[in-house]
DNA sequence: CAATCCTATATCCTATACGATTTTATAGGG
DNA sequence: CCCTATAAAATCGTATAGGATATAGGATTG
């Protein structure tokens, strides 16, 4: 079996743990889910099984199967006889949706945090804050590429900390489409975001839940505004 | 091409829109879904590709990419060189965490559909509230499928006046889940429901946004609380 | 008798070749 | 310019074969 351009490292597993080796199937929806985010394969665009044939050197089988995941996951859709395309970008409309969804979400969440919180949790938030980060690095494209990576992380910790996995998931399948959008508009976003990142880490320090709430919603209807004129 | 067992009507297209024949793999898919949601599929069971080809009389083909659609919609999972089996039945952890996320999302819902009613969807509203359904059918199980599919409509339709597709389809996927376990627990459950489905229906009727949310929010909460002594 | 090892079968996973059907591109005619 | 017809390309599904692994049951050994 030849694996040529998948480079999956199989051989590290957390200690202790059994972990059996991927599929084939999962290697390819990883190395796919991989170039849908970081837009070497644009929204929109199409997908076909032979070019990935040639590209990954695996067989249809694996491939269709790892599209199929993808499809049920809404990251790729499929028409009949047409073939497999990327998810097209996100509309307007959606938008308002998905900022709609957060602020039901995720001020609740970061009030429910902070309840429980301790030290170690709280020294978790203030690396993914990306306070220490911010100076980091000259280029932009890096720098904010950092952003997203860190900003991920500062969201996803708040819900696992407010203890509801399904929160927690339902805010990251979001966030998958969101990343592919926000790539596409990465101006200087960043700089004020971090401060608000700081803001709520001063209610979580404080330990007081409806200032967590309140800074959360401050937060994510900022980032809204500053995402808006994209559409214009 | 044989097609023997998955008995799907490809002529059944809404007027006015031109509708591509289904592909094999997608009525293979909504074969699968529908025995996961009765039922036949048993939650935590294996499901070989093997039986599947024998059952609907196709290749392995199209089975693979209906059931890594599956998969990534999170219907069933895959361990590499076991096979696939259905998702395992709900946890009480998950429960809570399931009614959590529809406290904070459904009572908004409700709210905001209120001041997008008018006649028409009011009476849709009322229609699919089950009132008129109430008494019909001695059959419990009967009855009891009647109720679970109108709640199922009832609830959509709230998320649909309050126009928030993505809130919509949040609620209708983990609907999927829940849908599977309250069918193993489905004692006279109904009842009171359907009392309190008027309940939100009247604050509907009324316009008034607050009682909705209110309403909505307690018929969440007793919905749990009548599930609850499942898991003891 | 119990524990370990080994073997056999079933199943999964992948590759490959082929045919059927449909889309898409191209060219020609009105 | 638009429509139609033919040809090329792509998709979808089938069938089949072989390698790899898991699981169960039997054989061996202490």
């Amino acid at each position: 079996m030849q694996n040529s351009d998948l480079t999956v490292d199989r051989e590290a597993h957390p200690p202790g743990r059994i972990q059996r080796a991927n599929s084939l199937a999962g290697d390819v929806y990883e190395a796919i889910f991989a170039q849908l985010m970081s837009l070497r394969i644009a929204p929109g665009s199409r997908i076909t099984v032979d070019n990935l044939v040639k590209e990954f050197n695996v067989s249809h089988t694996p491939i269709r199967e790892a599209l199929g995941r993808l499809e049920g996951e809404g990251l790729v859709m499929k028409t009949h006889l047409i073939g497999y395309r990327a998810a097209p970008q996100i509309t307007r409309r959606r938008f308002d949706e998905l900022y709609e969804l957060r602020l039901l979400l995720e001020p609740a969440a970061a009030a429910k945090a902070t309840v429980t919180l301790d030290d170690e949790r709280l020294a978790v938030l203030q690396e993914a804050a990306g306070v220490m980060a911010r100076r980091v690095g000259k280029d932009e494209r890096l720098r904010y590429s950092n952003f997203a990576r860190q900003d991920a992380i500062f969201h996803d910790k708040i819900a696992e900390f407010a203890r509801n996995e399904l929160i927690r998931e339902t805010l990251n399948h979001q966030h998958t489409h969101f990343h592919i959008f926000r790539l596409m508009y990465h101006s200087r976003v960043t700089e004020e975001a971090l401060d608000e990142h700081e803001a709520i880490l001063a209610a979580f320090s404080a330990g007081d839940p409806d200032a967590a709430e309140k800074a959360m919603r401050v937060h994510i209807e900022n980032s809204r505004d500053r995402l808006l004129p994209a559409f214009e």
